[in-house]
DNA sequence: TAAAATTCTTAAGAATTTCTTAAGATGCCC
DNA sequence: GGGCATCTTAAGAAATTCTTAAGAATTTTA
């Protein structure tokens, strides 16, 4: 699910963004109301959350615009609980809004709310066998790697053993269990196979591969992917 | 886990209580807010499923007062999809709610997901293989080790031997036998590498490693982690 | 069956840890 | 206090473990 954020605050447009990455969507992020269109003209996205008070107004003008050529939920962000009142008043075809300050899993919650209400049957929703942690998302129902909402490829035994790792987060396991887990062999015959599987995860999940964010090592112990 | 279910209708009371108990969980039942209200003051609640729809809207009141109170995860069960906008609405804190009817499993993956992340979130979890003694914590599944709440880098060696330690605070290991624990070998061919682990451990673990808190030398015997 | 993708093995070189050595400090007992 | 044993500490050599790349073997896909 593509979700496009638009504020002209970098620190709120990041934080919503993490927010709702490490919820496992993909965020598109815009700062004023011509990037918004440009990106819902080029991109799919599946719905819109939008800072009202932006420079010239123009984010109002945008969902209006938005609204006329295509349907995607659009959740509006205003500074005051009175804003909420001109927003109905001029009768833009908001969703839903939320006021600043807000809470973000109030936010999450209604982000699932219009996205459940605009797919037929609940895709996206808290699924049991999701293994999260950070902007790592390992979906077990789908086999989808994602981070940050980016999907990742990874071959059967990376899966494998990404998902043993996620799914116990913060605990370390040696290479000899991984391989136990995961081949589902109890002699283990080490050569270096677990070693260069996790090295080629690292180069797939990771932004730096030298500096892991997720995967780790754990020095003469084994690895483990850290619990955020 | 205790979960509390609340709902004026015995059936879908009683329903949703079997389906909790067959998957391991303790439940109390309430029938209205101020019963519930009740029990989340003298139970150990862990999670709570509420109808909203309750004599006089009481769900409604009885959510918002154990939120202002407590921290417990709220599941809301609403009869109409419309009800849906009127939590939100509302501004209640609830963490998830389901719409009647519903699906007794997709209500039991919720509660596993709201209690997952509830209990994710460094709570307090009955961990078994975590020792404790003052300020010092080592964690045998994450392998990691703390000091005041400060992560301590430990190489294999110095953590096998102050898991060991710490494990037994207060008994005295010779150096013998932490060589044979730690190594598991046998003979115990000595020169001084106990010796050199234990004081490069100190060196990481202690404020003032001349005037050790944790680990201590008892003369002549061996050495011990002080049970505080 | 051929092509493609994945998995496994190998090996070199980095990185880190472990062990040894040895000198100095400290505690214990007469 | 002197003598002896034990502990502390530092530094460097040795050993272990990890990383990485490349190619062979195997499995999957077309």
């Amino acid at each position: 699910m593509n979700i496009l954020v638009c504020d002209d605050d970098k620190e709120i447009l990041e934080a919503i963004s993490i927010y709702l990455q490490n919820e496992g969507y993909h965020v598109f992020k815009a700062s004023n109301g011509k990037e918004a269109l440009e990106i819902v003209d080029e991109k799919e996205v599946h719905l819109i959350i939008m800072d009202i008070m932006m420079p010239e107004m123009d984010g109002l003008r945008a969902t209006l615009k938005i609204r006329e050529e295509k349907n995607i939920p659009i959740i509006m962000l205003s500074a005051k609980a009175e804003d909420t009142d001109k927003i109905l008043g001029l009768n833009i075809g908001a969703d839903d809004y939320v006021t600043k300050p807000f809470n973000p899993l109030e936010l999450i919650a209604r982000v699932k709310s219009q996205l459940r209400r605009y797919t037929t049957l609940g895709s996206l929703e808290t699924k049991e066998n999701v293994f999260k942690t950070g902007g790592l998302v390992v979906d077990d129902e789908s086999k989808i790697v994602t981070v940050d909402g980016e999907e990742v490829k990874l071959t059967p035994v990376q899966y494998k053993i990404l998902k043993l790792l996620t799914q116990n987060a913060g605990r370390v396991f040696s290479i000899e269990e991984i391989y136990e887990r995961v081949w589902q062999e109890a002699p283990f015959n080490p050569e270096n196979t677990v070693a260069v599987h996790i090295r080629k995860i690292r180069e797939k999940i990771e932004i730096n591969p030298k500096e892991p964010k997720y995967l780790k090592v754990v020095w003469g112990i084994g690895y483990k992917v850290e619990k955020l």
